[in-house]
DNA sequence: GAAATGATCGTCT
DNA sequence: GACGATCATTTCA
């Protein structure tokens, strides 16, 4: 099946809801997509690493649709988008989380750390790990080797929305339900309040 | 089970 | 010089 770019053209938040049930292949590994985050460019999404315009790092979210935007964070991690959005302008999914339905022994082999197998790509780092997706992926085009993406001959039956995670308060993007999940999936990442949120009530005063 | 915390470095201000 | 689209481990209840 080939890649339907026209589809990938279209805006993250209209993409999100098709692309789950999506597999993408890499690295000996096969992976269902059962979650993902939208982002948008254009200073529309404050969120977004491309709120503030074009930079060396998000150069990858403003070319054509159907590649990978690979980014390091946290000093130790890396995560993968899907770059959707005509080219020029700035919009791309997060993979959040995944099943693994092929090559399952090499994913093991890479995410030691994982004690169950729903545990080896459930969260954005851990799915690159498991993919063997490294920054040097960065731009890379998922319709020809080594990569591969098909997507669901047709959409999944249910799809839930809410907010995302690490995006702060009002007027920060929090209010957008833009993560997208195929309900029930114990591959779906648990949702966590993100840490940088300011603690409830008062807090202590410092002097 | 839930919450807090250290690790660690590329990128932007 | 500060921060971040996180993870694994430790600590407390």
């Amino acid at each position: 099946m080939t890649l339907d770019r026209d589809l990938l053209a279209r805006p993250s938040v209209e993409l999100a809801p098709l692309l789950l049930g999506a597999v993408l292949r890499h690295g000996g590994v096969a992976l269902r997509i059962t979650e993902v985050e939208a982002y948008l460019g254009d200073g529309a999404d404050p969120g977004s690493h491309a709120f503030r315009g074009r930079t060396r790092r998000n150069a990858t979210m403003y070319g054509p649709p159907g590649h990978l935007y690979a980014y390091f964070s946290y000093g130790m991690h890396v995560c993968a988008n899907i770059v959707c959005s005509p080219e020029g302008s700035a919009s791309a999914l997060l993979l959040r989380g995944g099943e693994i339905v092929d090559g399952l022994a090499e994913a093991r082999s890479r995410r030691t750390t994982s004690k169950t197998d729903t545990d080896l790509a459930r969260g954005p780092a851990r799915l690159t790990i498991a993919l063997g997706i490294g920054l040097d992926d960065d731009g890379a085009d998922l319709a020809v080797p080594p990569f591969d993406l098909t997507l669901p001959a047709v959409p999944v039956p249910a799809v839930h929305t809410g907010p995302r995670t690490g995006v702060s308060g009002p007027g920060g993007g929090a209010e957008f339900p833009w993560r997208f999940w195929i309900p029930g999936d114990p591959t779906v990442s648990p949702y966590r309040r993100h840490p940088h949120l300011a603690p409830p009530g008062p807090g202590p005063v410092r002097l």
